[in-house]
DNA sequence: GAACTCTACTAAATCGATTTATTTACAAGA
DNA sequence: TCTTGTAAATAAATCGATTTAGTAGAGTTC
């Protein structure tokens, strides 16, 4: 790999460095005609590339906006990322992707990694263990914006679902299908995960509001392979439940695992709605309903609020934005 | 955002900011240990973080690589960006991930500007349509690596599945359940998709292997939207086929789709077998039997050959590594 | 005590761009 | 003829690190 910089081409245009710069950044007020032509040849001919290490050095900008995601393998945070790129790209920005896999030590890494690497700006799936960094950023007006997750009293602007509303519409459904004894699992609710306390909550406040006691029974979080044992204990009850609403994809994967080892009929012998699409939802035996999340909206939303930080545009907005989910009705309830 | 350079650590310490730079890098042979404690504290103090712009700019190695993947919605894609990222995370490397969309306008696009951001090598999914930049990296000796698709006479590093095994492991298991008319079904093979090809070729040859005549009817090749239309003509052939190869997960997501629709019954009306695990293979009715990609041995593989290459270790290597599937055995065949 | 070696440090050059201040050449105006 | 103004171009400073070459001072050796 050859290097050939802003030297070479202005020896060989026989111009000077300054020229060449002017010329590049498209100043070409600065020059003749002719000295145009002849910068425009000699990076032609030498296939000249700005290396923009140096010239982000000087500028500051970078042009570069980083996403941590919790975990990639979630079809959520793919959609999300697709989204949000495809934003950045119109804008002329580029993304870094890192994958914290829920680990708030990757997390860490990585965007100290990032603000080293000078990014303008960082769109965050936070794990929440990591305050003394949230607030260094925000102290520092670095622009920072939160997805999915809320972070309580860091005034950081964040968007996510409306999770009470996504647990009210599962709920509402069950009940007006006649189901009264409704049970909700969510994976570890271990650090505090809000979306995933809120989806629980929301489910109370639905029950609620429908008159329906809630059993604490019904309410159970666990990892991944721990939700069949979970679902062994719902059914162990002597007051079994007659519909889950699982909190989210891979909740659901488990729950449709353990139905199909149990020889369990849905929705005869138990009614599942699950929250975000699945690809299989509409032709899956039964179809199934689940509460839809609005990723792209979502995505442009969050990436819009990051650019206005970097371009220092509309006024400080450190709200929590909270997007409607939609119901699509299946036959699974 | 206030900026704490090298200097100010200097000043704030009181020593040069050579003795600060080579603290820095761990050369603490060059300080006494009192020198070595003042730039400590004045680090900790400060809250100083390098300038790793600054840094790169003198030392070439961004410790960055970039992952263009073709389409970052498909499952195979995310799971390959997680190995790698594994990969090159322990070995201090962050990843640039860019989605090209099966875009080569965009492939492009992104390849010049991970290159003129300096990025130490690149792991691309090659759309296959932009080849005198694939050459070009080639003779700057950059470092890249194919993944996924090979393009033939480059002489570039790949790491691909071995996709006539893949068909051949299908067919094979189809025959021996006692199938004679097969189908097989991929997406669009309109830019020479080499997999695509690929597995296509295989399937004949599995066939042949079998000495089962091949019919040029059976195959069909569509994007997502139209596979609807080809299952129709399939079906209307008068000796409809009696099993499916599905050539990736989105065309198993079509056929199963489209056997819902139609009421018909796996694997009694029509045994299916998908290219690509999905996740609700082995809790869907029937449990479907699929072909599974290694994904992170090839993403292991695929890593290890651009460290190489970025580090010169070993010796050149541009050779065409082909990983073996592995049959999921189920009850969809 | 001259010559040499080490240790602990520093000054200055460098990476490849941008940007500011300055210079040159030439034409217009008084 | 002597300013003055302007267009075109350049020199030099800058960004924030690394790295090379060099130096001061203490200790060793003969």
């Amino acid at each position: 790999m050859k290097a050939i910089t802003i030297t070479d081409v202005a020896k060989h245009a026989k111009v000077s460095k300054s020229t060449v710069s002017q010329y590049l950044n498209k100043r070409y007020e600065y020059m003749s005609e002719k000295t145009r032509k002849k910068i425009e040849e000699a990076i032609e001919e030498l296939n000249y590339q700005p290396n923009i290490i140096a010239r982000s050095l000087k500028q500051k900008s970078t042009f570069t906006v980083g996403v941590v995601v919790a975990n990639i393998l979630h079809t959520f945070s793919t959609q999300i990322i697709r989204a949000i790129e495809n934003y950045f790209y119109k804008h002329g920005f580029q993304i870094i992707v890192c994958n914290a896999d829920d680990q708030p030590e990757k997390e860490k890494n990585y965007i100290e990694m990032l603000r080293a690497k000078q990014v303008d700006g960082i769109i965050i799936f936070p794990t929440g263990d990591n305050l003394d960094l949230y607030k260094r950023m925000k102290s520092d007006q670095f622009p920072v914006v939160f997805m999915d997750r809320a972070i309580e009293e860091l005034n950081i602007a964040t968007v996510m679902l409306d999770n009470h509303f996504a647990s009210k519409l599962a709920v509402d459904q069950f009940v007006e299908k006649g189901y009264e004894n409704i049970a909700i699992i969510t994976t570890s609710i271990f650090r505090n995960i809000s979306p995933r306390l809120e989806r629980i909550q929301g489910y109370k406040e639905a029950l609620e509001l429908h008159g329906i006691p809630v059993n604490l029974d019904y309410i159970k979080t666990a990892d991944a392979e721990e939700i069949s044992d979970k679902l062994s204990e719902l059914f162990e009850l002597k007051n079994p439940p007659q519909a889950i609403l699982a909190g989210n994809d891979i909740v659901l994967n488990e729950v449709l695992r353990y139905m199909k080892k149990h020889n369990m009929n849905i929705p005869d012998d138990v009614a599942v709605i699950g929250i975000d699409e699945v690809s299989y939802a509409d032709f899956y035996t039964p179809t199934i309903t689940t509460v839809n999340q609005p990723a792209i909206e979502m995505a442009n939303q969050a990436a819009q609020l990051l650019l206005n930080q970097i371009n220092k545009t509309g006024k400080e907005d450190t709200s929590v934005h909270r997007l409607k989910p939609t119901l699509l009705l299946r036959n699974s309830c």
